[in-house]
DNA sequence: ACAATCTAACTGTGATCACAGATCGCGGCA
DNA sequence: TGCCGCGATCTGTGATCACAGTTAGATTGT
């Protein structure tokens, strides 16, 4: 504590200093990561219901945290409560499907377009590691439904992140808290799309064109991925209405 | 209250059964309404602090609503609290208004093709009002700053809800959360700008476009718009870095 | 008179209490 | 034996208390 001038941030630049931005992490941070998590990855199912109490004591947390983490993903629809005061992953119309999925195409499409211009080699090289293990667990005799399904979210965040449009990436998770637990959590039911579904095929086409710096393949490649995941779900009649 | 049969749901369709749904408002909703109001008006410049207590004083709750809407602000970055703990609406660097806009000329623009092409006769109506409105003011030779603001909202918006896509305005009433405190503070700390700027031709082009259902058009004079008014702001020099 | 220090007030965050409303199950009447 | 009605319990929401950390004002020492 050498005080010889201002106290005031002249400290010596030692390890402690360069530990740099501990980001603000509340409690409330951490517990909405953590249900982020869970809808994105399918882990809650369309329907489910939850109590503030029960998610507190799971978490070992109080309920202060969980209220505010809850509220936000109640705020943009990620959770919805019912007038009868009971909260739930909201269940998915056909309607609303069919929105989200337009939405998709137009805003991932335009992010896959502006990646494949913008992208640099690290964010290359990210891709094609994400894309290697998914296709790993299309491949397998065995696939591992949730570690596909982290593969290909990684994936396509890793594209996501190339635009280098931290806004856009943020409006996109918005997206995909929505439609993930319809999307991943029918995935897990029934893994053999895997194999059947072209998903691997337009994974390719997609870290190819990035990597050409092909935008309008770029953009093309994720909307047929985006077209055939979405007529999949269609397929399987789950959908409300 | 006569129970002749069973209790539940058979009463008289009186009066008090065709108001229907009072949709759940919590007084956390309430707050935040209010105060993404004054964010997206430009009531508040950026920079501008601002305590839970005091926020729940001027509004007449306790603070728990306020850290509930406030939390949802920060959370999405129309808010952000210093490492001090104290909350501010955010400076705007010139790189993220740069990011914003990209964005938005993307997103808005995506908007306004698709109104064209899904537009009811009311959703169009709704756009001439506005852009009367807003004419109105720019013709004014006493222009209220405040009149037009709104008024270039309420048609911003009319467009954009006249796409059908509920999720697509949530996603751009974000964006306007973020960037409306740069752009309407400006706008009001100048409002020359009402007549040198050539906002009111595009809205008028932009109207046009929608009634011809001519989404190309209707496309680039929304992106003209927005780009005539990130010029403007970043003429102002008043953005950091 | 000036500046350094210390204290008192204020900040957001978390915990606990309080409450209206809804749900469900058990007890009692027919 | 079957069904209605009431109460215990659980729900989210709001208020209040508690606390660590910061800030700014005032006071004191030089």
């Amino acid at each position: 504590m050498s005080n010889l001038s201002s106290p005031r941030l002249i400290e010596t630049p030692t390890a402690i200093t360069q530990i740099g931005r501990l980001e603000r992490v509340t409690l409330g941070e951490r517990v909405h990561a953590e249900l982020r998590e869970l809808l994105m990855s399918g882990e809650l199912a369309p329907g489910q219901r939850m109590s503030l109490r029960s998610i507190a004591e799971t978490l070992g947390v109080s309920i202060m945290p969980v209220r505010e983490a809850v509220a936000r993903l109640v705020s943009d629809q990620s959770l919805e409560v019912l007038p009868n005061r009971a909260v739930r992953v909201p269940l998915m119309s056909r309607a609303r499907f069919c929105e989200l999925t337009a939405v998709r195409l137009a805003v991932e499409g335009f992010a896959a377009e502006e990646a494949a211009r913008n992208r640099s080699d690290a964010d290359l090289m990210a891709m094609q590691r994400f894309e290697r293990a998914f296709l790993d667990q299309a491949r397998s005799p065995d696939p591992q439904a949730d570690q596909a399904v982290r593969a290909n979210k990684e994936l396509h965040f890793a594209v996501y992140r190339a635009t280098g449009l931290p806004t856009l990436v943020g409006i996109i998770e918005g997206l995909w808290l929505k439609i993930g637990p319809v999307l991943n959590f029918d995935l897990k039911i029934s893994p053999d799309r895997l194999r059947t579904g072209g998903a691997a095929e337009q994974h390719r086409r997609l870290v190819a064109a990035v990597e050409a710096r092909d935008g309008a393949s770029a953009r093309k490649a994720l909307t047929d991925d985006v077209k055939g995941a979405a007529s999949f779900i269609e397929s399987t009649g789950r959908l409300l209405n």
